[in-house]
DNA sequence: GAGTCTGCATAGGCATAGCCTATGACAAGT
DNA sequence: ACTTGTCATAGGCTATGCCTATGCAGACTC
């Protein structure tokens, strides 16, 4: 380090001190404009200038004169400080009301539990959020997200996380779902079936799912190898509402998660079996692109997920782990 | 002052920690690479948040995330950075090395003196600067420093001051000047007579002096005037080597300072008669405008003139009071 | 799933930057 | 010569800014 190493580097601070001094022409003038002692300002000036190396102002007896550096630093530093303010401004302009377009990408069950109530309360609470949602198969929203099409995405399986940031939301129970009807055992008032069934009973039932595309169907199909089995698949449908529908017209049986299903539970349309030992379940992952920035109004999406996911899961007695809260 | 008023405005310094921060995307690599503790970047930016009331980056356990804001901030913050850096860079270039345009003004017998010394001096020593020496009246002089058409001027007459800066240079002595065989004395090697005259002895001496436009010519009748009598003014010329030239042929009287005719006195081409009870002084100024700014080129210069007053005083003994130097 | 690693935050201590009051020097105007 | 306005210097006090030590939490490993 050079012995001269005098000040490490400009200050903006004292830049608009010598802008005070350029506009009133004395020290003693413009360290009064200031509200601050005159030797102070004397101080600052003499300061500045040794930290430039150049003589910014000549004093006389009667005030001050700029040399040209001085003017130069005046005409110069004002720009600047002008852009720093208005960066500050619009900076603080970005923190304070959220506003501007969100895009979301959920899977179809999730979506079924979360689109309606999240778009209803960010629209009420945050009239100036411009929420996106967009539905699609867990490989889909990663596309999304590496597209940068969405801000934030669920999916159901971990991926590289150097890429992608996950935050776990929440942890489902995947259910034999059937109409009520076409089950001999009694439903509780929570929908589930007095008795639950092993892994082994699911093997001979004919059951409506999703195609191999789906991570939900990954999952199933591991979870009958592990169990040294294969589904009997009798329809394959990529949509949410037909299968459900299928099942609820006692046409076929499915595995699906109690949020997927949870109107038609909380109607008596659709039971629920629950499958012990072992149980299949899945975690669902709030992701983000670890490249790209965070608006705040993304911020408050993503708080808004979690609530609408709390109170969803309270209101209708959702079988489901909750991720801790992270208050905010 | 507010309860919150935090800090009193965002420092350079935090914002190219935050430029470190956003490069290297995590507080410790950022850190390290500023040479500076992990806590302390922590800190500086967290009081950069609370100071701009936003959310610059979001923490996790591998490193940050920038927000909106953040990236708004970095890619700002870098524009600003390097303006200031630039205008320093300026700066520190005005400072250094003298150069540019200096044009000055002088009255024709100070031009006598000091315009070839000066001119050589300064091309010898600062080549860089490009000095223009211009001679006129003390009004004309005052006209173009009003219309920026001069950066440093010399004056007799003293002028408003709130306009002007005035240092004075050197109090001179007007003598009457005479060829040497047109006078009834002797002369000393000083070039001055043994007996000085009074100011009455003026009375009859067919003089050749300027018009009354000329400064000089204003003092001189104001003298008259204050002794009661006035001039026998044979010839009125406003050129100094012409009024020279007529004095030489003992054509005429006239009366001069040393320094307006310090080569034909040394060379005893002219006599100077000194005039006593009371004397006849007048004080150049050195004058710049107040609100023009100073170049350092300029300020070189107006050194350099008081360093040529200083040699020529001395080298060829001019009858002349100096004013007291200013140490630079 | 326990242990380790990595990264951020908090706490306390020390040096110094920054501002203040008091005072001195100097030029200009009275 | 005296007063007034200006800038500079000196000494003291407070708050800032950086440091080391330590705590804490998520993520990777076996």
């Amino acid at each position: 380090m050079s012995i001269n190493d005098d000040g490490e580097s400009l200050k903006l601070k004292q830049l608009s001190y010598f802008l005070s001094l350029a506009e009133h022409g004395s020290i003693s003038a413009a360290a009064n404009a200031l509200n601050m002692a005159q030797p102070s300002l004397s101080e600052n000036i003499a300061k500045l200038e040794r930290k430039l190396d150049v003589q910014l102002a000549i004093r006389g007896s009667r005030g001050v004169q700029l040399t040209q550096a001085g003017t130069l630093l005046a005409d110069r530093g004002q720009e600047i400080l002008k852009s720093v303010d208005d960066l500050v401004e619009a900076l603080r302009l970005l923190g304070s009301d959220p506003r501007g377009p969100v895009s979301v990408g959920f899977p179809p069950s999730l979506s079924i539990l979360l689109s309606v109530p999240l778009l209803e309360s960010i629209h009420s609470e945050y009239s100036d959020i411009r929420l996106h949602v967009a539905e699609a198969m867990s490989g889909d929203i990663l596309d999304w997200l590496a597209n940068d099409r969405i801000d934030i995405g669920c999916v159901y399986e971990i991926s590289d996380s150097s890429v992608y940031i996950l935050e776990p939301l929440l942890t489902e129970e995947l259910f034999l779902v059937t109409a009520p009807d076409n089950w001999d055992d009694e439903f509780g008032p929570d929908g589930i079936a007095k008795k639950p069934i092993t892994a082994s009973d699911l093997q001979h039932l004919p059951l409506v799912l999703t195609s191999q595309a789906h991570g939900a169907r990954k999952l199933q199909e591991r979870f009958a190898r592990a169990e040294g089995f294969s589904f009997n698949v009798t329809a394959t449908i990529d949509s949410l509402p037909h299968i459900v529908e299928m099942v609820s017209r006692a046409s076929a049986y499915s595995l699906l998660s109690h949020g997927a299903v949870f109107k038609q539970v909380a109607s008596g349309d659709i039971g629920l079996v629950r499958i012990a030992e072992p149980s299949i379940r899945r975690t669902a992952y709030l992701v983000r692109k670890r490249a790209r920035p965070v608006s705040h109004a993304s911020t408050i999406v993503e708080g808004m997920i979690g609530t609408i996911i709390r109170e969803m899961v309270e209101r209708y007695n959702i079988e489901a782990q909750l991720a801790p809260r992270k208050d905010g």
